[in-house]
DNA sequence: TTCTCATATGAATACATGTTCAATTGAGTA
DNA sequence: TACTCAATTGAACATGTATTCATATGAGAA
């Protein structure tokens, strides 16, 4: 009886415990969306996304409007590509960075508004 | 000239990175956004937060539903106390948590639908 | 008071992650 | 070919953070 780790069935409201059980979402999927977040978690990353909200930029470009390294903004975009938030187009030796659709000015935007609010 | 770590400004596009930088937020504001983001970047909170838009829990009914321990749970509750995201009422030795407001459950709900789109 | 028990907390541990530094790649140019 | 330079990459380092374990708190019951 009871799990480890876990207080015993006995003084939990088990009804209770079952019925919000069956109502969450897979772990799977919250694990998904959780990672979701965290690409916005990180200040650089929004700085980035900020930065191309407003036009595309090379990676020195937004080195220099961050004013960090080339190689720290270097590993961020990758983070990004990777979770297809930006996209990218070269031009010669330079790579143009843009958002990779409208969901991620949605998302920032809401960011910035529910912390507005909290002022 | 040009700034250390960063890329000279010989070959910066200088006039776009000014234009930029002028129509960037407030670097502690973006910090703050993205500290916003990060409370639900967490797997964990996410599920605490998803179980609590469904009904008001207590530590222990949370601790069921997510199968962890009491204590992790409670640790997580204070991250989410301190950043307004859940309040809790005093209930003889109980403490049922509660969601602070409905922008929290816009916020899930985004996540979610944004997650959902990408599959 | 003493005991039980739901919750909270502090320290320690383990793991994740952001930045730097150095080296590499690859496109343009001489 | 050799050179320049924007960008990428890998390793190392430092910092942050989630969980566990042990303990403390504090309310209710005996």
């Amino acid at each position: 009886m009871g799990e480890k780790d876990i207080c015993e069935i006995v003084y939990v409201h088990e009804d209770v415990v079952n019925k919000i059980k069956s109502k969450m979402l897979e772990d799977e999927f919250l694990f998904e969306v959780s990672d979701n977040f965290k690409v916005f978690g990180d200040s650089t990353r929004l700085k980035i996304l900020y930065a191309l909200s407003q036009k595309e930029l090379c990676v020195c470009d937004l080195a220099a409007v961050l004013s960090m390294s080339q190689s720290a903004i270097s590993h961020q975009l990758r983070v990004l590509r990777s979770k297809n938030l930006v996209k990218f187009r070269r031009e010669g030796k330079m790579a143009y960075y843009y958002l990779a659709d409208e969901h991620v000015v949605a998302m920032i935007e809401l960011g910035v508004e529910h912390t507005k609010e909290k002022l």
